[in-house]
DNA sequence: GGCAGAATCACCCGAACGGATGACGCGCGG
DNA sequence: CCGCGCGTCATCCGTTCGGGTGATTCTGCC
């Protein structure tokens, strides 16, 4: 914080100078004080911003409680039907959201990790996502999984 | 905030038309700029700490959509202290829960992908997870995340 | 005023993932 | 019977992740 004001004093002390410095080669016009104000005004309404910021961070944390969930989860199926996604498909969305590699859903459904990624590519294409994070969230977000 | 936005420049002009309207009267003397300079570069940075305040105070506006019965959410601070988990990271949970990709979130955060991956690296260490799937999964179970 | 905890960034490497494509078998309905 | 949807499996290739290590800067706090 101290290194923080500093570099403000410093910044606003070196453009100070530098202003002074070329105001006669560039800024000294006709009316040139406007530009001059506002050039300073910009620069040190930045700075003031950068300082503010950085002065007060720190200080978010909530406090909270839990909540409990809702009641027993059913699938909605009329979205999974309309965005054509097969029953098999749904089972590996799940298995997915349940924090699954491809290997570990494979062998929980006994077939090949080559299937289990088609499944997966085919579902990432019905719901628009191209990660399974992604495609957890999508999938939650129209209750296709709890 | 757009109301903030319009208060400053109207402030901002105000004050320029102003200083504009003084500036033979008072201020022009000989080096008078540097003064000039001085008394813009002081209110604008006030004006600037005051803007940055007022601008990122209150910005967790999150959204609780079509859920039932679930209140507002909010974190479970006390899981996340007794497993040692620092606000950033939880903030990098938050975001890879919402389904965003190393890249994504480092833009996002405006810090390099090495960051991203180092405090995501931490995360799992400390949620016992290896992937950002089961990472999400636990957090939400440990009432980290919405 | 210095220390401990954070946040930041970097590089490497192997494993996992995502995308594209092709293929085969099976059941069902026209 | 033939097509179609579904489930199954495969290979290739490029990208992303995860894990390991190390280093530097802030910042809070005693």
């Amino acid at each position: 914080m101290k290194k923080s004001l500093l570099l403000f004093g410093l910044g606003g002390g070196l453009l100070i100078v530098l202003l002074r410095l070329v105001e006669y080669r560039f800024l000294v016009v006709e009316h040139s004080v406007e530009i001059y104000g506002a050039i300073i005004a910009s620069v040190f309404a930045g700075l003031g911003i950068w300082l503010g910021l950085t002065l007060t961070r720190k200080k978010d944390v909530i406090v909270v409680k839990h909540v409990p969930a809702a009641g027993p989860f059913v699938v909605n199926d009329a979205k999974r039907q309309e965005l054509g996604i097969t029953p098999r498909e749904l089972e590996i969305l799940g298995l997915i959201a349940s924090g699954m590699s491809t290997r570990e859903i494979a062998g929980a459904l006994f077939v090949s990790e080559n299937t289990v990624k088609t499944h997966a590519s085919r579902l990432f294409d019905k719901l628009n996502a191209n990660r399974r994070t992604q495609a957890v969230q999508v999938g939650k977000a129209l209750g296709l999984i709890p």
